[in-house]
DNA sequence: CACTTGACCTGTCCGC
DNA sequence: TGCGGACAGGTCAAGT
């Protein structure tokens, strides 16, 4: 589910609640997996602690606490931070949110703060975790040491994206779109639609791509990644940002979800095969 | 090392 | 309406 713009968003608005507050408790109402830390350093470390900022990796969330560690989360393909305040964002403004009364039976892990507002980690999967560890080692994790470059970064150019695809030269462009250690944050939605936008058939060996085709690829991933940050993200079933609102982006998608419709481009009929694992929409005309 | 496939889970949807 | 099977946005561990 969440990919960059998904996180990104949830980031930001995180970053609008969390910063000062004091966690109370913590409480697994499901699933140790969700949150595997040993009780001790929850006591230690995560009780008492204050919020200091909120950052992102690619799809990594940190939450960075005042005793020198940090919650880090990855929400995989269901999961949701669902913050929730005095002023209760569910109830009363139906139109506001995607979830009802929380914790649901979703409901993983929840983390009240000292003022009585809480946040709820819902994972229908159990596939999402959160993990409790020291800042300085979070860059020593093996995701962050193997992890690419973000790709909206300002010094990130286009070049140095053309680069990153030789070592996957002998796959297919979609595959190594995905692949985390070329550039973060990409998955399937932003796989597809980039492809859409810069023509390019998703079944390509990379090594048949050439640099003008990068070049255009680089500039349409960033521009469907900015513009899907700027919609909140993209809410198929699960994903919802941290007041529970549903992202826009899926109205915009050319061709994500769009098989059967007529592509924006050319007007032939978007298919959608199973491609690298996943399914993955495209158009067989304009495509080459 | 590079590449592909299956496993991790729960829920939903589709065809019979 | 019930039931089996395929599929869902991500990553790893295993396999070749």
């Amino acid at each position: 589910m969440p990919e960059l713009p998904e996180v990104e968003t949830v980031r930001h608005g995180l970053a609008e609640l969390l910063p000062g507050r004091a966690v109370h408790s913590v409480g697994h109402i499901d699933s140790p997996k969700s949150f595997p830390n040993a009780d001790a350093d929850v006591k230690e470390f995560l009780i008492g602690a204050k919020v200091l900022y909120i950052k992102r990796r690619a799809k990594v969330l940190l939450i960075e606490l005042d005793t020198k560690h940090t919650l880090v989360i990855h929400l995989k393909m269901t999961g949701q931070l669902v913050f929730r305040g005095e002023t209760a964002f569910g109830a009363g403004h139906p139109n506001e949110s995607l979830v009802g009364e929380l914790p649901d039976r979703s409901t993983r892990v929840v983390m009240e703060f000292t003022d009585g507002s809480r946040l709820y980690f819902n994972d229908q999967r159990k596939f999402g975790w959160i993990k409790l560890m020291p800042t300085l080692e979070v860059p020593n994790i093996d995701f962050m040491k193997k992890v690419g470059p973000e790709p909206l970064e300002a010094d990130f150019t286009a070049q140095q994206f053309a680069e990153r695809f030789k070592r996957r030269a002998k796959t297919n462009i979609k595959a190594a779109l995905l692949d985390q250690t070329v550039v973060a944050g990409v998955g399937n939605i932003y796989a597809d639609e980039s492809l859409w936008g810069a023509k390019i058939d998703p079944r390509r060996l990379v090594a048949n791509v050439t640099d003008k085709e990068f070049e255009l690829l680089y500039e349409e991933l960033r521009a469907v990644m900015n513009l899907a940050i700027q919609k909140g993200g993209s809410t198929d079933r699960n994903y919802v940002s941290a007041d529970g609102k549903r992202g826009s982006y899926l109205d915009f998608a050319r061709v994500f979800r769009r098989e059967g419709q007529a592509c924006p481009r050319c007007g032939h009929v978007i298919e959608k095969i199973r491609h690298a694992g996943r399914g993955t929409h495209f158009c067989p005309i304009c495509q080459k």
